[in-house]
DNA sequence: GCCGATTTCTACCAATTGGTAGGGGCGGCT
DNA sequence: AGCCGCCCCTACCAATTGGTAGAAATCGGC
């Protein structure tokens, strides 16, 4: 399969971003990494921010896409939340710069900031409004849809991206104990969740 | 107050490099927020790296030194979680910056991480031995006493620093509500460690 | 008033930064 | 053949980067 060379400088892009971050990227080194010219990159992008956000909205629309996937058939706010869980860590295996790229993208002051959260309000807001519904209904435990979704949503991507941390905790991170975190994180969030 | 020269950039540095990040920060930009020229910081300290270094340091204490107070006179884990949380809290109110430096440290491949996590190797392990205690005792809900502290310390430094995704969910952070979200942040935590 | 140490400065450097200008190879179409 | 659009290139640029060398200023102690 042949990949376009546009979208070879998004993917390398992405993973450079992801790990050093914006800055921390020059068009020089992401061009030797691709064996082209940096002159090459611009004709693609106008510019390194061009090109950031880009980058950040191709991550995006990935994120959105494997969280559809799992949403739409999801019967009730807990399958959406271990659905989540699933589709983060999944990523978190499989492409975990996309992960440090909305991390950083979402760095408090980002530039990208405002573009990135536009293209997560649909699912922010349906994730809002079925834990609304299960609040009321009391199959749910809390007070607060936002700050509830908004702990929730700190928990997931917290445990999925702090490698650093958990390495200082005498955790390394590896494929065998993934599936341990997960679940671990899993039982404390139900717990987190059910009612009485 | 007379503030020594270095201390004024070690504080100037730590805003920078928790809002701008590293490679985000200059020694021209810094000097220019000092009325400083970049050589006088190098004078003090012999490389950017060394300044930076310094600063993540110095934040590790501030940040231990804050948690010693209450984690002291904390009688069970309950009340160390709390502690924590306004620990926390407190920080993001009058130094966010400093949050923002200790995420920029241990972000995935920083150089500086170990250094980091090193100086925060003994409260982690008081912290999951008291863990493991009240697990055994059943005070805690819960298995493995390192994942379950992995989870609340990605819960609590999220709440506290994913400013951006905050705005995105339509909570304006300020200091008004500041007190709600720490407060559904609490309710959230004990409902996750409550024993049945 | 002089001394030595501490502190801050001017002057400079090579390397790297993001970006501009423009050329040329190449395939397909007429 | 001739032309056009796509793609990637060389050459170059001003500005900024972290860092070195070394000179002034400022200080307390004598």
């Amino acid at each position: 399969m042949v990949v376009s060379t546009r979208q070879r400088i998004l993917d390398t892009a992405l993973d450079s971003f992801g790990t050093r971050g914006l800055d921390g990227t020059s068009l020089d080194a992401l061009a030797r990494e691709l064996d082209l010219r940096k002159q090459s990159i611009l004709y693609y992008f106008p510019s390194k921010v061009a090109l950031f956000q880009a980058v950040v909205d191709e991550a995006a629309t990935t994120f959105t896409n494997e969280l559809d996937q799992i949403v739409s058939d999801a019967a009730d706010v807990w399958d959406q939340v271990e659905g989540t869980v699933r589709v983060v860590f999944r990523l978190a295996v499989r492409r975990p710069a996309l992960l440090g790229l909305l991390r950083e993208a979402s760095r408090p002051g980002s530039s990208v900031a405002v573009q990135l959260t536009s293209r997560l309000a649909g699912h922010i807001a349906a994730a809002q409004h079925s834990l609304e519904i299960a609040l009321k209904e009391g199959r749910v435990r809390g007070d607060d849809a936002r700050l509830l979704l908004f702990s929730l949503y700190s928990t997931i991507m917290g445990v999925a991206t702090e490698v650093e941390v958990m390495r200082a905790m005498g955790i390394e991170p590896s494929l065998r104990n993934l599936a341990e975190r997960r679940n671990e994180l899993l039982r404390f969030l139900r717990v987190a969740l059910q009612p009485v």
